[in-house]
DNA sequence: AGACCAAATATGGTCAGACCATACATCGAA
DNA sequence: TTCGATGTATGGTCTGACCATATTTGGTCT
């Protein structure tokens, strides 16, 4: 930089104030989170085109991408190529990855441990099997995954089936939050449950649990169900 | 496509298999969670700059930058631009943003209604109360924010005081990710929580609440805690 | 009229290369 | 030794091109 091209004292510091200059792709994030706030938009209506966007909002079509790709990774647009219908971001609405890719990478880092994704799934599960229990919701899946881990044909069968379980208890609650999360905390255990069953080598104890738990829902008995929870995660995962 | 170009029978039809062929961006996040993973990379470490990356990875910068926009956006790196060891792609843990954006994005879709947030958040304060009166911990902060809350200008700085009395009992369980969860809900009520205030005109019921939270974990009485924690809400946020 | 097939086209996905703004590193002059 | 100009590596942005895919379109043959 030559001394002419240096910027007039008073014309620098532009911004001095606290926050940083935005980023082009948060622009567009913006302007997209203001448009589904404001218009109403709903899961299923498209958005313009990426280069139709990046014309509107006057940015590059790399920015508008970024933004696309973030709003894909929280699970709110889902991109599709081709011609027709159907044919670019769609807003959907699917916490879910992002739930799990945010787990998978935290307990990778080290940042989350096991302890911690064991301990929010039981307190979850508590409060679900309480739930169902009070709304006797969900028996017939429950009951469908519990015959299933009769006859498992090895420890990878007989997880997915608990999973299933378990899973079915927390949707019983109607609440797709917990549910959500329940779903983002099952894969992130389903591999750590896998070696839980493998080490107890008998699934006879867990599987006279979750009868116990079924039981307790049907006939809306919403404490044992809850301490009927604790006693089988307690069983599976022990503290230490 | 004219006839000659045309690929010969049995060429064609490639991955028609299952899975799509994986995006250029999805091939780096994979490459970058193996390092991860296998190296032990934790928080504090450097990923190599934009441009070495698309070189070892053999894909363009653009598709670099996308799949470091999804690991931001997962709050698994953080960016900065300048020279120096604090430059570049850093990894970092914070869950936080990613859940926050998860939730307001997913409000504003009308996916998840506000009736679901506050049953979370019920959720996880009543088994934090329990933690908490078990450890007695927090207590310190609990009572900075009760104090606060005594005198407070207006809603606005009333419920920032609220919330952070939540937060507190929250983070007493020492459960990192509750407690990130707590935080996403947070930020996600806050402006519900002010109307709610406005609603109710008169914070000194709330504030009895808060000291018999306050006293029952003080005292070790978890069930009280608990209980007491569940009239609160119901009170501030009353179901229909 | 209908069925079928080839071309046109709109979409996202990828790439290469350039330039800018920023912030540290380096080195020379005072 | 100190301070300031210059160098340089970094992320941020833009442009323009090409590819792969899937629908739409329109013509042709039956």
């Amino acid at each position: 930089m030559t001394v002419d091209d240096r910027p007039e004292p008073g014309t620098v510091r532009r911004r001095a104030s606290g926050r940083p200059r935005p980023r082009a792709f948060e622009e567009v994030l913006a302007r997209i989170e203001g448009w589904i706030a404001a218009d109403g938009l709903t899961v299923g209506d498209r958005l313009p085109g990426e280069r139709q966007l990046a014309e509107q909002l006057q940015v590059s079509r790399s920015s508008v991408r970024e933004a696309l790709r973030v709003l894909e990774t929280l699970g709110v647009v889902s991109s599709q190529v081709g011609r027709g219908p159907d044919a670019g971001a769609v807003l959907t609405s699917r916490p879910g990855g992002a739930l799990t890719g945010l787990l998978r990478l935290n307990l990778g880092l080290a940042t989350l441990s096991m302890r911690e994704v064991i301990d929010t799934r039981l307190m979850i599960e508590q409060w679900a099997a309480g739930h169902a229990a009070r709304s006797r919701t969900g028996l017939d899946e429950m009951a469908r995954a519990l015959a299933a881990m009769d006859d498992p044909s090895g420890p990878e069968e007989f997880v997915e089936h608990d999973i299933a379980f378990h899973v079915a208890i927390v949707e019983a609650s109607g609440n797709r939050l917990t549910s959500a999360i329940m779903r983002a905390l099952r894969d992130s255990v389903q591999r750590f449950a896998i070696d839980a069953v493998v080490r107890l080598g008998d699934t006879r104890d867990l599987q006279a649990d979750h009868r116990r738990i079924y039981a307790a829902i049907r006939d809306g008995d919403a404490a044992t169900a809850v301490s009927a929870v604790a006693v089988h995660l307690a069983r599976a995962y022990p503290p230490d």
